[in-house]
DNA sequence: GTATGTGCAAACTTTTTGCACTTCG
DNA sequence: CGAAGTGCAAAAAGTTTGCACATAC
């Protein structure tokens, strides 16, 4: 599932980036980490194996995989970016409690939301893309959304 | 369309919040610089007027009026929080050309969602609300989506 | 009068920047 | 070798905090 490190090696090289083991790293962090870490998070994960990484380095190499459409940056309510590497369209499910992000993909949703849009179209605007923020909260006992 | 001064002392005093000119102005200068404020334009627009305000006293005043439901933040991909004025459910067209956000109301679109999501129960994940985020470009030759 | 709110200035967190040095291709 | 990338340390940007003072109710 997770990209090996030659997998990610190619990504780099496709995008005719050098392929430095800063980047190789960082964006091993950023498939490894999987739930949409933080700069910091990255950082921290890195150092482990790797303490002489300088953070303005993560920031940098971050920028320059989001402009070469290797991940995605995803907005939250905190002031602190996080990072996606998952590429395909998808949404994601905000859990307050724990801030967790999860991805949540959903081709039929997309199927309705493109459909709904096409017929419907807003004047002036030219849609790009859109992602739906689902906010909630995750349960472990799987309530029905009609609970007694 | 804007609510008055009155109209905001009104709706502090239902919250239970003491009324005070910092908070009349702050709430106020939401509502009429409309398109989504971050602080900054918010301080800006105030101390034309009242020079004499505590950016600090900003910050507390909109986490307030965030936390008794009169105003929401809205995030964004670059690290500024930006404010909303509007309370009724709604969705925002994000136009990277001009980092300005459009409120999006559509019931029509709304209804279509939470039919979606209640046939289709994510296990696990009991969502308290969702939003679109609609990203794309205003433009003036208001095209169709099938350009030829 | 008292709980609540404000001003101020300092600190904190996250991210950006500039420049000399290094490295990939 | 040369263009591109990295490290470092300083600083920018945005936001939070603590505490003395002020004010709404």
């Amino acid at each position: 599932m997770k990209p090996s490190i030659e997998n990610i090696r190619n990504k780099l090289a496709e995008k005719g980036l050098k392929v430095t083991p800063q980047r190789l790293v960082i964006l091993d962090a950023v498939y490894q980490l999987g739930n949409h870490p933080t700069a910091d998070q990255i950082i921290g994960y890195i150092r482990e194996k790797n303490p002489n990484i300088a953070s303005g380095t993560v920031y940098k190499v971050l920028d320059t995989l989001i402009d070469n459409l290797l991940i995605k940056k995803v907005t939250t309510e905190k002031n602190v970016m996080r990072y996606d590497g998952m590429l395909e369209n998808h949404h994601h499910l905000y859990c307050s409690e724990n801030d967790t992000i999860e991805d949540y993909v959903d081709e039929e949703l997309d199927h309705l939301l493109s459909g709904y849009f096409q017929s419907r179209n807003l004047k002036g605007f030219r849609i790009t893309r859109f992602s739906l923020q689902i906010n909630g909260v995750f349960d472990k006992n799987s309530p029905t959304s009609s609970d007694p």
